[in-house]
DNA sequence: CCTGGAGTTGTCCTA
DNA sequence: TTAGGACAACTCCAG
């Protein structure tokens, strides 16, 4: 117990590069102990041996060898957040503590009560915003109230960003003060394996993807899109960054994809409700059929539907999904099989390495015609129609469903009874709520 | 308070 | 073959 040090507390932001809390630590003058906390309330947790962890465990090595080469290193704790920090006030005399902001409901009361527990200890909790361009309410309507339809959100965001500079957040860590020990936790020390294959998920930032991104995003058997996400989800880039790239482009598609993560990400920290329950109530008259062994030939991409097949074995197999097939699964799990919305949303969290609350949520949430701004119910995706118009040459659905071929594939429902039964069950869950 | 216009990603039927 | 309207009404948003 000597000088006072801050911690720096790594989450969604696994970088050394315009990172705001990371930058603030650093310059705060005093030794900076870094720290990545595999959160026991927070998947996934250190014991899975999954896509996440490994993405996860391959970024903590390469930020902890950027360290080594300064005499430093990356600690990892697993357990309790608060119990973690009680653990290193064991050993040292930590000042404050630095992490970038979050939003979801669970990771915010996480946040208050080590929020509390420090003061109580007068040790400060700095946050910083980082993972959004604009949070919270930096973006609302002239009556003060947060947004709920894109659009005129997306056009207030355009036209903010226009008048200002986007931040880069210089961290430098070679003339930084760092603390010059590994801290060791004792129970999860011997749990924390590095990954010895260094998995790359490369994105692709490139002029030519994002120009032709409106061409090219909607057909999953083409490489046509930028594989941002799971970055994004992780902050091994900047989304800064991203931004900065995206407005070279005359054609603003791409970027629009990203004022989306904003939106749904103001749209959770305003209404946190909407992670269990449906946006708009008008909705909550469905009755759900969530027949079970129908979820799981779903789950596992057994549905009969080559697109709806592909997306899900790819998902299985990869941790990914083209974007153009979540909507289609999606769409299927909920009008086609009539199963509640939020049993998707849990599959797709547990298995989509670039799994995001905010995104998640609202995305199934629009998918289903129950959230904000959402698809109206009546819009029922034709899976085959899908499949002619994005992936007509078959190239997507061969590559995951091998099996496939063209008129033997038998569907699980067809499709012109399922609509007229979705619309149906929709309209009288309508009925039942007035 | 009132008013008019609009609202990510579709599908199906009809003329 | 193809373009256009219906699908439902409601809420949101800006002026």
């Amino acid at each position: 117990m000597n000088d006072e040090i801050v911690v720096f507390w790594f989450r969604r932001d696994l970088r050394l590069e315009d990172n705001a809390a990371l930058s603030e630590a650093l310059r705060s003058g005093r030794k900076v102990l870094p720290i990545y906390i595999f959160d026991e309330n927070v998947p996934p947790f250190s014991s899975e041996n999954n896509v996440k962890t490994l993405f996860i465990n391959a970024q903590l090595q390469k930020i902890n060898l950027e360290f080594e080469k300064l005499g430093a290193a990356l600690s990892v704790a697993e357990g309790n957040a608060v119990d973690v920090f009680k653990e290193i006030l064991k050993y040292y005399n930590v000042y404050a503590v630095y992490a970038n902001r979050e939003y979801e409901p669970n990771l915010i009361k996480r946040d208050q009560e080590l929020s509390s527990f420090l003061t109580t200890q007068k040790i400060l909790f700095n946050t910083s915003k980082d993972q959004v361009l604009f949070e919270r309410d930096e973006i609302v309507k002239s009556d003060g109230l947060p947004y709920k339809i894109y659009t005129p959100y997306s056009k207030k965001w355009l036209e903010r960003i226009q008048n200002m500079d986007l931040p880069f957040f210089e961290c430098t860590l070679n003339t930084a003060k760092l603390v010059h020990n590994k801290f060791y936790f004792s129970s999860s020390e011997s749990k924390m394996v590095f990954s010895s294959k260094v998995n790359k998920w490369p994105y692709d930032l490139s002029k030519k993807t994002i120009d032709n991104y409106t061409d090219t995003r909607n057909f999953p058997g083409i490489d046509g899109t930028s594989k941002l996400s799971n970055h994004l989800r992780y902050g091994t880039l900047s989304v800064r960054s991203c931004i900065r790239e995206a407005m070279k482009s005359s054609d603003i598609t791409f970027l629009k994809e990203l004022i989306w993560r904003d939106f749904f990400t103001q749209v959770l920290w305003h209404f946190p409700f909407s992670v269990t329950q449906n946006f708009k109530e008008k909705y909550n008259g469905i009755v759900w059929r969530n027949n079970q062994s129908e979820f799981e030939k779903w789950c596992k991409g057994e549905t009969g539907y080559p697109m709806v097949d592909a997306g899900m074995r790819e998902l299985n197999s990869t941790g990914f999904m083209h974007n153009r097939v979540r909507m289609i699964t999606a769409s299927f799990l909920c009008k086609h099989l009539l199963i509640d919305w939020k049993w998707g949303e849990a599959y797709f969290a547990e298995k989509l390495l670039d799994y995001d609350m905010a995104l998640n949520v609202g995305n199934w949430q629009w998918v289903a015609g129950t959230g904000c701004d959402s698809a109206p119910y009546f819009r029922v995706f034709n899976p085959s129609e899908q499949l002619k118009k994005f992936d007509k040459d078959f190239t997507y659905v061969k590559k995951w469903v091998p099996e496939f071929q063209e008129f033997t594939y038998t569907p699980m429902v067809e499709h012109t009874q399922a609509r007229k039964r979705c619309l149906e069950t929709f309209k009288q869950g309508l009925l039942n709520v007035t």
